[in-house]
DNA sequence: AAACAGTGCAACCGCTCTGAC
DNA sequence: TGTCAGAGCGGTTGCACTGTT
């Protein structure tokens, strides 16, 4: 037969933990220890089943449990480790003292999870939701042709895929770049010889390495240990002649705007140069032929800068830790939310 | 002031996994 | 190898509290 339950149904209360109980439980196992849970509630004459004694103990009664609100440097740590660790909530709490897994996932659940989601952050996956910026309908824009969207595979660098992913908040700013730059397109074509597939194919194989998370970086382009956090099916994007078709663009493309973790990790300094060097020996040269343009943004400025009210771009984010739901809110708002500097040159990426 | 809805949290349930015996 | 206890987990429930109408 099945295992035997871990108590008697019968005579067992149920329920919220009087003061009497806790004493009793208290007592108990200062005297005993906390050991073999099954025969603690009789041993200590509790009218309770051995698992709720253990998880009033472990959750609530133990000396070293902290109590109180979660400070931001605890929420900061629980949305990292559960970036990496997922809902090991046990491993989660293993790394935050005083804190138990039932009381992290608690928060989690409550809290942080309704933050992510409403700041379009995806919390299983920790990457931008883009469900709003509906890239289908987008490509499908009568004014958007597949020239234009050949171009837009140089978004397929890491770092302009986070520059894509913010654009979740400001589609159309991207619209507005994409018909701008079709008509310098229109222009272009005149002036520059078309590309041959495997001329395409090669110049990027081996001039931007961009799908590798490993080595899609260029040695000018900082990137302040954040390269674990690619998603490993970046690795789906090479550039074939498969991806000149436009709907295996547009699937590949979709995918990797979803996938982008442009995670909350990524306000914490992350200092981003995006430099036109990482264009500028392909085929695909700087539309503004600027090599020395620079771009040096921090993302924690980017990130940090709420839409309503526009910051200058290398303007500091600084966090109050404050007390209130509503500070802390304000900040992980303003911290999920990302913005486009006006100096950003888009050309530089297109 | 009362009714109602929303929220947060402690606690529980059912299940799986692991290690000891 | 099978059984058992402990631990861990995801999901859920119940209740108190708070805000809104």
């Amino acid at each position: 037969m099945g295992r035997s339950p871990c108590c008697e149904k019968n005579g067992v209360k149920k329920g919220p933990w009087t003061p009497e109980e806790d004493t009793i439980l208290i007592q108990y196992i200062q005297v005993h220890g906390p050991c073999n849970w099954r025969a603690l509630p009789k041993n200590a004459g509790l009218q309770r089943c051995g698992k709720s004694c253990r998880l009033r103990w472990t959750n609530y009664l133990r000396p070293d449990i902290k109590r109180g609100r979660f400070s931001f440097e605890e929420e900061e740590t629980i949305i990292q480790l559960h970036s990496v660790l997922g809902n090991k909530w046990s491993a989660i709490a293993a790394r935050l003292p005083g804190r138990t897994d039932n009381e992290i996932k608690n928060y989690w659940n409550t809290h942080i999870r309704k933050r992510l989601l409403r700041n379009g952050i995806d919390p299983v996956t920790h990457a931008p939701r883009l469900d709003h910026l509906d890239l289908s309908s987008l490509i499908n824009l009568p004014q958007i042709n597949l020239s234009t969207l050949l171009r837009l595979q140089t978004l397929l660098n890491p770092e302009a895929l986070r520059l894509a992913a913010s654009l979740q908040e400001n589609p159309e700013v991207l619209l507005a770049k994409l018909q701008e730059h079709q008509l310098f397109n229109a222009q272009l074509q005149n002036q520059t010889p078309v590309f041959q597939t495997n001329q395409f194919e090669n110049n990027f194989d081996q001039q931007i390495p961009l799908c590798n998370p490993s080595t899609a970086l260029p040695a000018s382009t900082t990137h302040s240990n954040q390269s674990h956090l690619m998603p490993e099916n970046m690795g789906q994007f090479s550039m074939n002649s498969e991806n000149l078709s436009g709907q295996t663009f547009q699937d590949n493309l979709t995918t990797a705007f979803e996938s982008a973790p442009l995670m909350e990790n990524l306000c914490y300094g992350a200092s981003y140069q995006v430099q036109n060097d990482l264009t500028e020996n392909t085929s695909f040269q700087s539309l503004n032929g600027g090599s020395n343009n620079s771009h040096n943004f921090s993302f924690d400025s980017v990130l940090s800068t709420p839409l309503s009210s526009p910051t200058p771009l290398n303007s500091s984010s600084t966090y109050i830790n404050g007390n209130t739901e509503d500070e802390r809110e304000s900040y992980c708002s303003n911290l999920l939310k990302f913005e486009i500097p006006e100096s950003l040159d888009f050309d530089d990426f297109m």
